[in-house]
DNA sequence: TCGTCCGAGACCGGA
DNA sequence: TCTCGGACGA
């Protein structure tokens, strides 16, 4: 039922059009959709129907007349979700939903930006730099102003300067205890002004730069603030302080140091699920929401309609190792299920081995389809073994993450050139291209480009007439072309401009020649695609209506081109649009946007049916009927550079929560005792989730290893390993069913014995302390004088017996 | 100036 | 194992 007092005034249609759409909610979900207007924190725990809560209280906002979709801001923080709700409302609602403003964080301030960019002191067609950009800007800044790179790496620079920006200090605002400080933030306000110059922004940028546009100027903040009533924030959990702060300035002003807001803001999230503590994610954004928002409501959603309780136990004993949190259980009404399946492997081979195994048998059994099978890991380097075991067999299989589309070099290369058309001063992608394909232009001539650049204070593009002789006629053989081709393709749509600048640009003849090629071309090729269908979706041409603007210069609410309802529009946003002429970006300028901001799949053949392989990062959001998690060893699983902090390994803990979580009916955990990583072979303890893991919810599908420690690469570890958490860890002997393990028998084959002296490659001289296993299984634990006592398997470590 | 070779160092996560 | 940057010879 419908609380009769919510429904505002006029206008609202009948409820029975709202009706069907809660169908099916439990009370928790209902009381989230149908919230009175005001602001409400909702703390949504996994699998719990999140997303559905979103979209149906967006959904039902609209059927009740509360709001128009042009009242209606959602944020979320990845493409992949602002996608999943856009797709799932124009299921539930014959609207359409362009007017609405669905996106990620970035996309929203790109939006924002792109409209007002005169205020916020931009070129319209500023260009947007990724990760990969920005660290080549760093760099370019360290050559010019001889800044020693040992000392101050560029990325440790792009990471203090991204670090800044999400926090909201520009370098005037950063605060210098000492003179490495005063260095780095002399660099930052280089770099600004390098970027500035350039008319790039990057991530940090797009936020902090929409955020100041905000805050400085009142007639443009009142307006957003009038027109959006309905603020929805997904994942609030991973806001960072400034993402934060631009939700403050949208929601309202502060008076008397009190926040007055206009709207209401919904924030969804979960704390346990919060693994972006990396990138300044503030878990501590919720309590203050719910302080400074004066939030009245806040609503737990704990039912799980995921997951079996075998599964579900298992997350919640987990997570409750950790000693900061707002306290949440899931609960589930299905049975226990399967148990949690756990397996040691000798080795990472062995362990991709018995993957495959059981993938193979849970699909021929008809348990699963292989895309409802997920193999997750802590590390990208980590599916190299499993997808070369899946390759053996052929089982079709699918990876993410690693270099995605639109990070293909090639890719990249053929960007920048689409950028120099659009911005002639982008020096990042001008160093990036213009020797690229080679085109005798060497270090030399761009050294003294250079210094004439910033001689003159001006961009590379325009010191090129400044160099005489061979260099500058090299150059400006490079400027010239692209100048000609910026004529050449001036009106024309975004397939000839693409094709054009390809072959203008020599990369498609380069990489004819090139004798791998062939792949990249296909890229270059599959480019064009892209372009083409952004084109299409994007509604450029001829539906593609300009927003009206106010006097303010903002565009109005209701504009008559979201209103055109029509039920098969794409799903995509409206164009992007300059709010002082009221002219929408150009689709070349929109599609180098588009690119910046998301990266793009990083393989085709999404239709078929493989075994879905990522991240356990990249998993967030996603779940599957099987859920394989590998290794789940020390170092690795929780991760060694997040142990050395409490917040490292309870974010890592939580990270373990989001990937056990994925799993609706079956979830396998691995972990093996060496490693091969980095080349290097590695021994590492199992992980120490297994122990906090409970007993009566796993099976051990190979006995369960009490000499746990000896795999120690260093007993110093080990002690204070098992003097800490470790408590008495549970053998049952009930639990050793299938596969059955090669029973490890003393063979010693390999000539030593316990008290022998050895020789190592690279620790040098040590003393045999004992001996297991056999055959390739050997190893041998070596006390080393000036390594400590190590465990080394025979079959790979070299070992020479000192005589 | 260009291409190749070699050694060092990195690989945790993403918009 | 792979990538990057520097060195070196053509």
């Amino acid at each position: 039922m419908l609380p009769q007092d919510s429904l505002s005034g006029a206008g609202v249609p009948p409820s029975g059009q709202a009706a069907p759409l809660l169908h099916g909610l439990n009370p928790e979900q209902l009381a989230a959709v149908t919230l009175p207007a005001g602001h409400a924190l909702i703390l949504a725990g996994a699998g719990s129907g999140k997303t559905r809560v979103l979209t149906t209280r967006i959904a039902w906002l609209l059927s009740t007349g509360q709001a128009a979709p042009g009242g209606i801001l959602a944020v979320t923080f990845t493409n992949k979700a602002a996608k999943e709700m856009l797709t799932r409302l124009s299921a539930m609602l014959p609207i359409n939903v362009r007017g609405m403003w669905i996106g990620t964080f970035h996309g929203l301030c790109n939006r924002l930006l792109r409209a007002h960019h005169k205020l916020a002191g931009l070129p319209q067609t500023f260009q947007i730099l990724d990760t990969q950009d920005q660290l080549s800007a760093v760099k370019r800044l360290c050559k010019q102003f001889n800044v020693d790179e040992e000392r101050f790496k560029p990325k440790e620079l792009a990471y203090f300067f991204a670090g800044c920006k999400e926090e909201g200090l520009r370098p005037r605002d950063v605060p210098v205890r000492d003179e490495d400080t005063r260095n780095k933030v002399e660099l930052y306000q280089l770099y600004e002004e390098q970027c500035q110059r350039e008319g790039v922004v990057d991530f940090g940028e797009l936020m902090l730069r929409s955020y100041e546009l905000l805050r400085d100027n009142d007639p443009v903040r009142v307006h957003y603030q009038r027109r959006f009533a309905h603020m929805l924030v997904d994942e609030f959990q991973d806001t960072n302080k400034l993402q934060y702060a631009w939700l403050k300035l949208l929601a309202g002003d502060m008076v008397d140091g009190r926040l007055q807001t206009r709207g209401s803001v919904i924030a969804v999230g979960d704390d346990d699920q919060s693994i972006y503590a990396f990138r300044g994610a503030r878990v501590g954004n919720m309590q203050d929401f719910v302080r400074e928002f004066g939030v009245e409501r806040q609503i737990k959603l704990e039912q799980n309609y995921r997951s079996y309780s075998n599964i579900l136990d298992s997350a919640n004993a987990l997570i409750a190792h950790n000693s900061k949190r707002l306290g949440k259980n899931l609960r589930t009404s299905q049975g226990p299920g399967e148990p949690v399946r756990v397996y040691e492997a000798n080795s990472d081979l062995a362990e991709a081995q018995w993957m495959v195994d059981e993938i193979r048998q849970l699909v021929q059994g008809g348990t699963a389809t292989r895309s409802e099978i997920a193999v997750l890991y802590r590390s990208n380097a980590q599916s190299r073994v499993i997808e070369s075991a899946l390759f053996n067999v052929a089982v079709p299989y699918r990876v993410y993450g690693g270099l995605r589309f639109f990070e293909r070099a090639e890719i990249k290369h053929a960007l920048a050139y689409l950028r120099l058309l659009e911005n002639p001063h982008d020096d990042t992608s001008f160093m990036r291209v213009v020797n690229f394909p080679a085109r005798g232009i060497g270090a030399r001539s761009l050294e003294s480009l250079q210094d004439v650049a910033r001689q003159i204070g001006c961009s590379l593009h325009d010191a090129v007439s400044s160099i005489s002789g061979k260099a500058g006629a090299n150059l400006g053989a490079f400027v010239a072309m692209i100048d000609v081709l910026r004529e050449q393709t001036q009106g024309q749509n975004l397939r000839a401009i693409i094709g054009q600048m390809l072959q203008a640009s020599g990369l498609i003849e380069h990489y004819r020649n090139e004798k791998e090629g062939a792949d990249r071309l296909e890229n270059l090729d599959e480019l064009i695609s892209a372009a083409e269908s952004f084109v299409t979706q994007e509604g450029f041409g001829k539906d593609a209506v300009a927003l009206p603007i106010d006097e303010t210069g903002a565009p109005l609410t209701q504009s008559p081109a979201s209103q055109g309802l029509d039920p098969n529009a794409p799903l995509l946003n409206q164009p992007l649009v300059d709010a002082d002429t009221g002219e929408t970006l150009s689709p070349l300028a929109a599609f180098l946007t588009h690119a910046a901001l998301e990266a793009g799949d990083n393989q085709a053949q999404a239709g078929q049916d493989a075994v879905q392989l990522m991240t356990v990062h990249a998993s967030k959001g996603l779940e599957f009927d099987c859920v394989f998690i590998g290794g789940l060893e020390e170092e690795l699983f929780p991760h060694q550079n997040a142990m050395s902090d409490q917040g490292g390994l309870e974010e890592e803990r939580r990270l373990m929560y989001v990937a056990i979580t994925r799993a609706r009916a079956r979830l396998y955990l691995s972990h093996a005792q060496t490693r091969l990583l980095h080349g290097q072979t590695r021994y590492n303890l199992r992980s120490r989730f297994f122990d906090e893991l409970p007993e009566e919810c796993l099976k051990w599908l190979t006995p369960r290893q009490q000499g746990f420690a000896s795999y120690a690469p260093d007993m110093r570890a080990v002690g204070a390993y098992q003097s800490g958490a470790r408590g008495q860890s549970g053998f049952k002997s009930e639990a050793f069913t299938s596969p059955p393990v090669p029973p490890r028998k003393e063979a010693p084959a390999h000539g030593l014995r316990v008290g022998l002296a050895v020789f190592h490659t690279k620790f040098g001289e040590g003393k045999v302390l004992a001996l297991e296993g056999a055959g390739d299984d050997a190893r041998a634990q070596v006390n080393f004088p000036r390594h400590g006592t190590k465990w080394l398997a025979l079959a790979v470590a070299k070992l020479t017996i000192v005589e």
